[in-house]
DNA sequence: ACCTGAACACCGTTCAAGT
DNA sequence: ACCTGAACACCGTTCAAGT
């Protein structure tokens, strides 16, 4: 009759009711059922416990959403080899971001649209200007160069994501869909038909993120990289 | 007792409902009332009709959320000068995004969201195309940049309305706020707080803009550019 | 300090009924 | 074809009551 855990005593069968264990469970459920299913209720239901006992750990929904994009953000790995060019240390971070995004997938959208206000964004941001000094810049380009970085990291994975669906029609059957183009107001799109609908997000990401970096380097810059 | 409408035998007090008529009206709640104000029910009762009418012209509330989206992104202005200088011309389309995107500010979370597939959405992704070409890449350099230039305008905005806000407790009150920051984990954010507090959307969207667009021009290129 | 059920004011959407 | 009210199954959150 035992089970695996160390049962002895039972003292309690859940573990205590956490602002963390919350936060993980509407991930959880966002990620198996999309954002739109996530309820304070669902929540309630998936911990076992009354609705109104997540109250005691969250003021209230739009609390809990910050909490899944901090958790989310948090979940970025900076690992940074400092040995390396600043170059590559750049794309390194850069990265960081997408593959945390793709980690979490369906939480981007609260990771993209809500706002919060922890030191957690604040990591990445260091880090972007950081290197930026490192690579030789002063502190105004610094900022702008990290403001730069990170429109691009959101572009990229909101494009990937949702926006690129803007083209969702020509993905799902581009043949019959590029047929009912207007040919004259549409040339390219239909000329490059195949080519649009061909997916490789990991080059065209790597594409732009060349793009970014080549220009860093060829900027002036104050003092000569480190 | 003549108002100044064309009053003469008054036929109908209010235009016909339209799909269009309930798009509108649903951007203008949410750009005065914020996206979370916004349902069904609100809509119709701004229009002064039973919540069900609108299910007649819309078949559900995400459909609605697609109709702004579309109706946004159908705002954008795609002006061209042929003859200006292909940079230039990838500036403007660039700025065209920002552009509505400063005109329905709160509708941009929709428009960033929700996936819709008319082919407004194709209009700029035919333009960018269309000026790769004009300046001599290859078809599938052409897609690659067309996705990059979308990252970014995508990102740059979302950047300065929304995640921007990860320094949101930066931009309230500076100087409380930095000291409370860890000197030791951020020491660069600390540094450069006051270029962090200062804020020129405009200035930072054209750094970024300029850098990929002086990228594009010490691309390898097909063919000279036109 | 934490949990809870009942209640309230809202939702989106189905249905059956009208014109 | 379009409009409508009632009804249903959900919401988030307040409140008062428990331990």
């Amino acid at each position: 009759m035992s089970s695996g855990t160390p049962g002895r005593d039972a003292p309690e069968r859940r573990p205590a009711l956490t602002r963390g264990r919350i936060v993980r469970a509407a991930i959880g459920l966002i990620e198996r059922e999309g954002a739109d299913a996530l309820s304070m209720r669902r929540v309630a239901a998936e911990l076992g416990v009354a609705v109104m006992s997540l109250y005691n750990h969250v003021p209230n929904k739009g609390a809990l959403l910050e909490g899944v994009a901090e958790h989310v953000v948090s979940g970025m790995e900076l690992q940074d080899d400092p040995s390396a060019p600043w170059q590559e240390r750049v794309r390194a971070l850069v990265r960081a971001f997408r593959t945390v995004a793709h980690e979490y997938p369906r939480c981007m959208t609260i990771v993209l649209t809500r706002r919060f206000d922890t030191t957690v964004g604040l990591r990445p941001a260091e880090r972007a200007l950081a290197l930026a000094e490192a690579a030789g810049f002063d502190g105004v380009t610094a900022v702008r160069i990290m403001r730069a970085l990170m429109a691009y990291a959101l572009g990229a994975q909101m494009r990937e994501i949702g926006f690129g669906k803007m083209l969702h029609h020509l993905d799902t059957s581009p043949a019959e869909n590029f047929a009912k183009l207007d040919a004259a107001t549409f040339p390219h799109v239909i000329a490059l038909g195949p080519e649009l609908a061909r997916h490789d997000p990991e080059a065209d990401f790597e594409f732009g993120l060349d793009l970014l970096v080549g220009a860093l380097e060829a900027l002036p810059r104050a003092r000569s990289a480190r």
